[in-house]
DNA sequence: AGGTGTACTATTGGATACAATATCGCTGTC
DNA sequence: GACAGCGATATTGTATCCAATAGTACACCT
């Protein structure tokens, strides 16, 4: 779970507000403030024994991101960790979509070295997901983990700070839903790594838009498989 | 100037910090607060007749949408206005264009009906562009006015909370650098009505693949006319 | 018994107070 | 005259304080 995409994090002001949204982001993604939960305050700041005032910026914070939706009632706003919807996650999945994409068409204007190299360790990478997927037991987090090595890969190539900015705030919304349903479980997850194929092929040769067509296919058809498998537990099947 | 995406911004909490968000974004983006200026909480409180406490959220905000840049030194953090860049620009055009390409994509798979509406409507608006582009003396405003007001259009059709917010943090960025470099002034915006055109035509027939592609490429256009322009100031020609 | 008004409580929004520290300038010495 | 040390200043980061108010519960009145 060491993501490089979760890891720096320049927070504005001293080092109590970036932990404290840190922290409580992690909470949210990983389900243990679960969506409805309030989020009170002097409460958080008890709990981790600060005062208000960095919680009230983190969560100011979590609220323009997303992860906390606002109770307007009269002049206050009660924040509570904000729901999970289908639509939302189509629009999240496309989101990453475009944005991987635009990363993916840098990376594929590279130097021709430069990207056989990237190629090569991005095949390396798609084989240790195809091994942890197919190991039995198979451990979802290892899976979850090596699907994230993978993306990470050639999101570090890029250098722009718009791009790597949106992505960083994008990402863990998707992590969330990613959790909150244990996405790509079973066989869903294999067509996958053939989906990354297709990329890393389309990185060597350099063909930025067949890169950008093909990050932006995958993510489209890891909607549809998640959306099978959210269908499969809420038992009400749903077009994607 | 009156743009329906900056204009209810849903502040986090009271109003007081998300007035002296627009505020002070304003400021910047009309380059008021020149790049490199210093932000001093202090002052800004003062100065807009509030306490710290607003302007430090609104100024984390403008932190974190790249609108200031952090000087760290030591334990403290110094926030200047962020500096314009080449490479910052030619990433907001293309986040832009991504974005905006999602939104298009969405408004050509609306009903014909609908699409035809909306066509008719834009092609007004592009109509409108077109003369006060034409109109001699020429108002640069109305011209600003008549870009955005096209734009506007259909992003307003579209409602997903995920890629309007986003849409709604990048666009004032780039209008920092359109009213930077006094954008698309003489020649270099006779092309836009007519790639307007070509989105139009993509909108109302539904092609969804080629309006966003029609999309993107206005925005990429957008750019190299502008780099145009700034290598004309400038005094350094630069290649797209 | 039901409805209504009122006092209380919980919680936010904003201001202020306090502590830490980097920066700048001054002074004194070599 | 330059440089080092030191004190003053400016500014941030965090905590606390106060005011406003929405929700709640209780009691009282009909």
């Amino acid at each position: 779970m060491t993501q490089l995409v979760n890891m720096p994090l320049p927070s504005a002001h001293g080092e109590l507000p970036g932990q404290m949204y840190e922290r409580l982001r992690e909470l949210i993604i990983r389900g243990r403030l679960p969506a409805g939960a309030r989020a009170v305050e002097a409460e958080i700041a008890v709990r981790f024994g600060v005062s208000r005032t960095p919680v009230r910026e983190a969560l100011a914070r979590l609220h323009h991101e997303g992860y906390l939706a606002a109770k307007n009632l009269g002049r206050r706003t009660q924040l509570i960790v904000a729901p999970l919807t289908i639509e939302q996650m189509r629009e999240l999945w496309r989101v990453i979509g475009a944005l991987e994409g635009l990363v993916i068409e840098f990376v594929s204007c590279l130097g021709a070295a430069r990207r056989r190299q990237i190629a090569r360790e991005l095949e390396e990478l798609n084989d240790a997901l195809e091994r942890v997927s197919a190991a039995r037991p198979r451990n979802a987090d290892d899976v979850f983990d090596a699907q994230i090595k993978f993306h990470e890969r050639f999101i570090s190539e890029y250098d722009g700070p718009v791009v790597l900015s949106l992505y960083r705030t994008v990402r863990p919304q998707v992590e969330r839903y990613e959790w909150a349903y244990g996405a790509e479980s079973e066989a869903e997850l294999a067509p996958s790594a053939g989906e990354h194929r297709k990329i890393i092929d389309a990185v060597r040769s350099g063909d930025a838009h067949r890169a950008r067509a093909a990050v932006e296919a995958h993510w489209a058809n890891a909607l549809t498989r998640t959306s099978a498998v959210i269908s499969r537990i809420l038992g009400k099947p749903r077009a994607p």
